[in-house]
DNA sequence: AGCTATTTATAATG
DNA sequence: TCATTATAAATAGCT
């Protein structure tokens, strides 16, 4: 419909086919609008040209999520809802675990006793009493691993330095600095370093047991 | 362009919409070709007509959901992809939030203490203590309240007895069933009941430590 | 669904 | 980009 018929293949002029392309999205819009009109139909047209500008009709009576929203609907094709359902779906269940978890932790740091009975109270002191013990045997491993390191380092410092004064000794005969005998009781030095129990057992009471100023962080128990 | 000029407003004979949308529709897709074809444009056109049918067409270089993601990008129009980004982070977020709850959980149930160094093992321990504590003083508080109530019930169950007896006496003088004395022990009956802590103390030891076979509930530690 | 008179869209041009 | 116009294309009314 013009001057001349015009075969349908791309327009390699380009200032051309920006003209065409501007004219008959005019036109394409215009008949979008009528067609919504004419037949009380629902139309979302978008367009996009060769440089990348964008174009949208779409039905006064309505918008284009609406319409994208129905296509998926009825067509069946999954653009983004299922997923979106789905992870919806997901979300809430982890908020749910979440939220159990943290009743848990709130149970195991002494809080919100009121919600459990008698079996649940005697079952949660057991296993308290019985992670207690497997702490405390972890902490003496790791308390005895560190002493046994630096007793090494100690002795191989000793070592070290007898070796210094026999070289000295060697040198010059005449010994100035060293221990009091070949013999010297490292394990006493150790003695000091390692404490007893007592020194580990170390720590700020707060009078109102409050895991957030304490050594062992706790997880922000409010729900997110 | 027909017969007669028609004015742009709802045809009201629905036979008639009907056929004029057919035929428009059928008019507008080759349009749609047209453009994408001529003007290497990308097109999605989406109908809806008045008793629902959807028609669709879409540039065949392309798909409707890139279409439209590329339209919400360009638009600045936020149809899906802002929310499911948006709920993806909070997934994610949630996810990382339920993984430290896990973690601080199997901690507190004595599991992965490898990672833990002396003072966050020494927090821990003194935490649990403090814990433990609570949780007896709750359980004994539990204990004490159910003792009481049962007091109570036998100490009524007593009464109502005692004034049946009464009512029996004063009917023929001749009581037949009756407590050995007036002032019956009531206490030493509770005292059965009641037994002793160790009575609350019983337990199934696992050889290995497994919160999923005792009584408190512990939630599943796997990632979900 | 076809036909065709007529309207409408638009290609070429200025 | 805008206006004009000759012509192609779309389609309203009819069968």
């Amino acid at each position: 419909m013009g001057r001349g018929k015009i075969e349908i293949k791309k327009i390699e002029n380009t200032t051309n086919r920006q003209v065409t392309y501007s004219k008959r999205r005019t036109g394409i819009m215009k008949k979008a609008n009528e067609l919504t009109v004419l037949c009380d139909a629902e139309v979302s047209l978008i367009m996009f040209s060769s440089t990348g500008k964008l174009s949208e009709y779409c039905s006064p009576s309505t918008d284009t999520k609406r319409i994208v929203d129905r296509y998926e609907k009825v067509s069946g094709i999954n653009l983004w809802s299922a997923q979106y359902e789905k992870m919806h779906r997901t979300l809430n269940h982890l908020k749910e675990i979440n939220s159990n978890l943290r009743k848990e932790i709130r149970n195991r740091i002494g809080e919100d006793l009121d919600g459990l009975d008698i079996n649940e109270l005697r079952g949660l002191e057991q296993n308290l009493d019985e992670t207690l013990k497997i702490v405390r045997q972890r902490k003496y491993h790791v308390i005895s691993t560190q002493t046994e390191t630096y007793k090494k380092k100690l002795k191989n410092s000793y070592e070290a330095h007898k070796g210094l004064l026999r070289e000295m000794e060697m040198n010059d005969e005449q010994p100035i600095y060293g221990f009091a005998n070949d013999d010297p009781n490292y394990e006493n030095v150790i003695a000091v370093t390692n404490g007893g129990d007592h020194v580990y057992e170390y720590r700020v009471q707060p009078s109102q047991p409050n895991l957030h100023r304490m050594g062992y962080d706790s997880h922000d128990l409010r729900l997110a």
